[in-house]
DNA sequence: AAATAAATTTAGTTATACCTAAAATATTAT
DNA sequence: ATAATATTTTAGGTATAACTAAATTTATTT
């Protein structure tokens, strides 16, 4: 398997979380930014190696063997990730990037020994969980603090968006996976929360609290 | 630059070190198991780069900026070896193959800051020095086994072979890098060597000696 | 100084992974 | 149901990095 193969195969797998009927051309065109005449090219090989199931005008899915390769490819991201914040001390906006080049390395011993030296973690720096050698994924129940109900502690336990701008927003106002929540008023003109983080008041945006997940 | 342009220009220093009036095409061919006719393509596109200087039939040497690229990517292929063998538990004979792919993972910033994980190490498991941020590479002494003084202690400090079954071998006789040598007997015949290793003794081919570092 | 051999380059192909523009199909609006 | 729009595919083209076979240059013999 390509590089490039390796990453449409990781896209679709996020895409067919959202859409499991299928996943659209213009849809994996938009996430790898690429145009959707290559996708079509794309899919018709990953077809022929019996990666997906592909009908023309009608999208893919993943078939099985496409399945655990995309969970391979994303236990070696997170895994990755992890590595980078716990062992090198990099922070949690600055490890997607490299991630993403060091989830195409190939030896299936260095994941397993990458895994134990780490101490078989099963969730990644934004709290996303780690599928294990087998491709399980531990399934963990969460909610996001948008929807969650008001004067009840929760702990923050990931981030739906990974983006820099969410993660050093968070960073600047003392926010990390671990902290502890509490909705203390809702407004309901905007949805703005007022909540409690670690015992400090402040004000957040429907749209933060709609990306960060909490159990 | 690609990572096939990464590969040549490593290969070119490997061989530079050799043959520093100029690197011929075929021993390029040779080293990366392509043809020579590839390999002169490939000479016009770095040439274009300003990584090497190249004249047609008369082999290339890498300029400033290719002599730098290639220590940044010894550096990293080394220091991902002290990594494998150091953190993961693998051994020094299965690291190679895995730091190929490595090496070619683009931040500056993972490299320096692994650097500092592995508590700066001078050199890889096998004993090649690594060189610093800057592509200083500290120059260590050393002498082949095999033109050692007779009843002299030695340490062993590196491989000139690094082949998985040389470095078998060595595990098999229990030497390793650190281990005190001495070269009790020469046989003038094939230049066979008597040698007591940590104390126990052994008989070892001229070949062997010869692709044993020691100081 | 030729002749022969070896090394290297050029010319012409191939496969991958992209691209643009045009054609085909599916979806939605009238 | 038809027309308009959006989505997707096809057709044809580019750049990279490989290849084989032929031509060219350099090195070695005689
Ligand atoms: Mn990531
Ligand atoms: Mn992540
Ligand atoms: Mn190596
Ligand atoms: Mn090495």
């Amino acid at each position: 398997m390509t590089i490039s193969e390796e990453n449409y195969i990781k896209v679709i797998y996020h895409l067919s979380l959202v859409s499991p009927r299928g996943v659209n051309t213009n849809a994996i065109a938009g996430m790898l930014d690429t145009k959707a005449s290559s996708v079509t090219d794309m899919l018709k090989k990953l077809s022929d190696k019996d990666l997906v199931s592909y009908q023309k005008y009608h999208g893919v899915t993943l078939t099985d063997k496409g399945l655990h390769s995309a969970k391979m490819i994303v236990r070696k991201h997170r895994l990755w990730e992890v590595f980078l914040v716990d062992k090198l001390g990099f922070s949690w906006d600055e490890v997607h990037e490299i991630a993403e080049e060091l989830e195409h390395i190939k030896s299936e011993q260095l994941v397993n020994k990458l895994d134990a030296f780490l101490g078989f973690p099963i969730a990644d720096p934004h709290g996303d969980p780690i599928p294990n050698a087998k491709g399980v994924i531990q399934k963990v129940e969460k909610q996001l603090l948008s929807e969650v109900e008001i004067n009840v502690s929760f702990h923050c336990i990931g981030v739906k968006d990974s983006s820099t701008d969410f993660l050093k927003y968070l960073d600047k106002q003392k926010i990390a996976l671990g902290s502890v929540v509490k909705v203390v008023e809702k407004e309901n003109f905007d949805d703005t929360l007022i909540v409690e983080i670690d015992g400090k008041r402040l004000t957040i945006s429907n749209k933060i609290a709609n990306n960060l997940y909490v159990q």
